[in-house]
DNA sequence: GAATTAAGTAAATAATATTTACTCAAATAT
DNA sequence: ATATTTGAGTAAATATTATTTACTTAATTC
């Protein structure tokens, strides 16, 4: 049997419950190790017996959020059919991730990518292994003749990648609000069959 | 007549200098203020006489490329009819400057929009700017019947800005080699006629 | 029951950002 | 021609924040 799951300790599940909601409200850089330890109802010092430094929480936490939407997504896409089809679920499955998970949103559009620690984490390795599954769908499509085959996939992938986080920028900076089910529709349709007329 | 630009002192010159160095090299986050001192051969005191702190450097900096890039693409629109093709020469253009001004794409991709200040800084007063003026041209396609009418013009514009963005990420991050033509075409392609078959 | 270990604390230290009080030289006004 | 102001710049002090260290304590295991 698989060796049974370690529970985490008290101290630790409520730094990570701590930056969680302070990540809510304010920016990583401005929140400090005295700020989150306040807010655990812990020492500074307990933070760093479970991670490297701030970053590392932080690489954590996304870690957590990253995991529970690739789940999601996997469950998502069971009994879709055809690569346009699951490509049009995973849009909607991601708007609506980004639109009722701010923090979610907030820590993969705008703290993660300035540090090169990043690259390194664990979280980032949950990233690669969703980008590859849409490489993936992209490439069942153009073998199916439903996807151009004359736009190489890591052009579409970013294409729709990037639509969808710029449409969600808003949401994560200013929280505005978001209608999942009509930016998945209208940037579905775009992406799809273009904007010229 | 309006009034002579009175020129930087040679300090001030030297801090916005070495910090564009330096960004071509490491995060943001990871350059102290003594750095920045050092490699401008001037003392610390000195930053803080012309910029508020570390972030208002930044953004001083990320101002100047921008209003650089502003009056280029005003040049490169000269002459150019219909929305379409303006749209066309607006990512080239994006695309060419993400890919030849690194520390410019670092900058706008990585490092500012973690910070609320940034959205108050006249940088991103430029960046409204350039949004205002690709919003106006994708109506003007709309109006002259180039562009669907069924897609909300911001929709539009986070499609080519998310695209294009996503597209020079790696480029930002890794140091990767973009092909500006072959990106620019592919793009284009993609987001005009769509990825459907 | 002694030894080990995991969870946690408290205080010290290190790294870094920021402020303060000052110097000097040039420009300007008297 | 000199006193006064001002802008550029420095050096050192201070404040803030991250990180490390050395230590409890209670539970587990040998």
């Amino acid at each position: 049997m698989p060796p049974a799951p370690v529970a985490s300790p008290q101290g630790k599940l409520k730094i990570i419950q701590a930056m969680r909601s302070l990540l809510a409200e304010r920016t990583f850089e401005s929140l400090t190790i005295a700020d989150i330890a306040v807010t655990a109802g812990v020492t500074e010092g307990l933070i760093y017996k479970y991670f490297k430094d701030k970053r590392d929480l932080l690489h954590h936490v996304l870690r957590e959020h990253y995991e529970q939407f690739l789940v999601q997504i996997e469950r998502d896409l069971q009994g879709i059919d055809g690569a346009l089809n699951k490509l049009r679920k995973i849009i909607w499955s991601s708007i609506e991730r980004y639109a009722n998970h701010r923090v979610f949103a907030r820590i993969i559009l705008l703290e993660v990518r300035n540090s090169e620690d990043y690259f390194k984490s664990e979280a980032y390795t949950l990233v690669r292994q969703f980008n590859r599954l849409l490489i993936d769908i992209i490439k069942e499509g153009v073998d199916a003749g439903e996807i151009r085959a004359d736009l190489p996939p890591s052009y579409i992938r970013n294409a729709i990648f990037g639509t969808i986080e710029h449409a969600c920028l808003n949401r994560a900076i200013f929280n505005e609000a978001v209608d999942t089910g009509e930016a998945a529709r209208i940037i579905t349709d775009l992406l799809f069959s273009g904007i010229r007329r």
